[in-house]
DNA sequence: GCGCTGATTGTCT
DNA sequence: GACAATCAGCGCA
């Protein structure tokens, strides 16, 4: 267990373009606090949602409703999305009334790792954060995280090591949005068992 | 108020 | 590979 958490990163660091902020958060560390403990991993994989552009977005055609509000804000707030059973995290990039966002897909557990197993009731490892809905369950995000900022504490993202190399691709489940699907959007840590899918 | 949809996961065939 | 779970948000009446 770690007892001096790590220093968040600064807001600074999320103001870079969408798709090099997505490649920057890979290998960073993704940290949650609650009264049980606190809980991190390093995120292995995303996705970027360019909402002006992308009809796989919520915010396709800068639709500004109640939901999507919050990425129509600063870069570095919190957006979670609640998806059938699951919940779903992600880091609201670009300039403000610009909305675009970073779904975090997968993370490699790193501290608080009884809590996660706990929480999901499951002795596989890798089975713990390798995919959206699976992470937020183990770090114990939930709707109340949305509206916070990824620069301070409970939930917040801190500087870890920079991966080896890293891969793109089409992303995943997102069925068919037209051009969208093929859109090349999706980066993750080269050979790291975490990715999903 | 009412019905439809979904950025996923787990289970069954 | 196919399908149900489960609920908030959205569009429309």
């Amino acid at each position: 267990m770690i007892n001096d958490l790590p220093a968040p990163l600064p807001e600074e660091f999320f103001q870079l373009p969408t798709l090099e902020l997505a490649q920057e958060l890979l290998g960073c560390l993704l940290i949650k606090t609650t009264p049980e403990g606190t809980a991190s991993g390093y995120i292995v994989e995303t996705e970027a949602y360019k909402g002006p552009l992308d009809r796989a977005a919520h915010s396709f055609g800068n639709r500004r409703t109640k939901r999507t509000e919050i990425m129509f804000g600063k870069a570095g707030l919190i957006y979670t999305y609640k998806m059938h059973t699951h919940t779903l995290v992600n880091v609201v990039s670009s300039v403000e009334d610009v909305p675009e966002a970073i779904l975090i897909r997968a993370v490699e557990p790193f501290s608080g790792i009884p809590l996660m197993h706990e929480r999901r009731g499951l002795p596989d490892l890798v089975k713990l954060t390798s995919g959206p809905g699976k992470l937020t369950k183990a770090l114990g995000i939930t709707m109340n995280d949305y509206g916070g900022s990824f620069t301070e504490p409970p939930l917040y993202i801190a500087p870890g090591n920079k991966p080896e190399s890293i891969q793109c691709g089409p992303r995943i489940g997102i069925g068919n949005s037209g051009e969208a699907v093929a859109y090349p959007w999706r980066y993750w840590v080269t050979g790291n068992p975490f990715v999903s899918r």
